[in-house]
Parts: structure tokens; C-alpha cells; sequence
DNA sequence: CAAGAATATTAGAAAACACTAATATACTAA
DNA sequence: TTAGTATATTAGTGTTTTCTAATATTCTTG
């Protein structure tokens, strides 16, 4: 049992950007969908715009999104190729498709 | 994009379980060699008897471990099949096997 | 320009986490 | 039975997370 510390706690932090229900599904849900911004999500969600926003941002910082302003809306899209691998085995359940 | 709480919350309750360095090594150490006691994981990773111990709590209450006591000391091993799954796929570069 | 819409940021509080130090429990062996 | 070994539990402390409420920033449009 190696304990590469910096190996562990890279992969950690990319399970704790997603270790949260609301993140997790917006991750998975920009997956399904391409893209969205912001009020869509609050409005799915129906979870505050601070803390949609705040979410986002977190995910942002963890280099698992990128957010594409456009005027007045900033869209939100999954950039982050181990991130959609994991949310995928994630979700995959026995015999189903995911997508 | 649905918010289905509960999904979100039982996946996101995995994903935080396993996301911590610690954690992620014991798990995929006993993956690699089937199963091991708490003075070994001790030894390896340098981490208090304590914290190991937490540590272990914590993702056998996640149901990722159980343990199973012979005498003196206490062997766990890996059962949770989603967990097995996910951490294979966090941990499989491009192009290489796991195990 | 003024008002409104979309989003971000900040401050602060409550809860959860992770560690250490100390102690408890349970078994083994002299 | 006593000492030692392996592990678990508890209490306490500092850190991190997550939320709300308030405010700030940027664009758009009348």
C-alpha cells in the first residue's frame, strides 16, 4: 500500500468537487444536455442563485467546467475528461445505457 | 435537468466517502491486495493509529468496507461493487491496466 | 441615462470534518 | 493474572463547507 501523497490527493479533490448532490447534478445534467446558464439551473434546481453560482464557481476552480459568457448569460459546459469518465461509471447502472 | 435528491444524495454520500487521500489509498490498496489489518495501513501511510481507525469507521459505515476480527486483529476488505467500480475507473490511465 | 436582468462576490453563522491525545476494549501469551 | 498487542472510541480543537442575506458588477433595453 504506497501512499503517493500527491497522486491521492489529486484524485480526491476531483471526487470532492463532485461529493455534493446539487454539484453532482449539475455536472451530470450539462452532460446530458451540453450546456446551460445559471437562472436555468436555479430554476431546475430550485436552489438559490448565491448558492448556484457558488457551486458553479467551485466546480469552475476544480477545472471540471468553463463558463462561455454571452452578453448577459454566462453558459456553463463539462470540460474536464476524468470528471465525465467518473460521473459516467457513476451513473451507469447494470445493463443501462447512460446517455 | 432533474434533480432527483435522493440519487444525488446516495451517489454524492459515495463519492464524499472515498474523497479523502487517506481514504482513497486504503480503499484501492485493498483492492490491489484483497485485504489487510490496521497496523499495516498504519505503517504504510504514516498516519496515526487513530486517524487510520476513523478513517475506517467511516467508509465501513459507507458500506465501501467491511471487517472481519481474528483474534487480536481486525482485517478489512473492499465489498461495496459501485465503489470497486468507480475507483478502477478513477485510477485507469489511458492506455493501462488497473490491477 | 435609468431600470431591470443575469450573475458574482462577500460576510457571517451553523454544521461537518479531521486530527491529536487520552482512554477503553478485547484478545494473547508469559 | 499480568503485561502487552491490536484496535476502537471519545473529547476537544482548529479547519472547511455550505448556506443565507446583502451587495456588487455587467450587460441590455426603454
Amino acid at each position: 500500500m504506497e501512499y503517493d501523497i500527491k497522486l491521492y490527493s489529486r484524485k480526491s479533490e476531483l471526487l470532492k468537487a463532485l461529493a455534493h448532490p446539487i454539484r453532482l447534478c449539475i455536472v451530470r445534467g450539462l452532460l446530458k444536455q451540453g450546456s446551460c446558464n445559471v437562472t436555468y439551473m436555479e430554476e431546475c434546481l430550485n436552489v438559490s442563485q448565491s448558492a448556484i453560482s457558488q457551486h458553479l464557481t467551485k466546480l469552475k476552480t476544480a477545472g471540471i467546467l468553463r463558463s462561455i459568457r454571452t452578453g448577459n448569460t454566462n453558459m456553463y459546459e463539462v470540460v474536464d475528461a476524468e470528471a465525465i469518465r467518473l460521473i459516467v461509471c457513476l451513473f451507469q447502472e447494470e445493463g443501462k445505457e447512460f446517455l
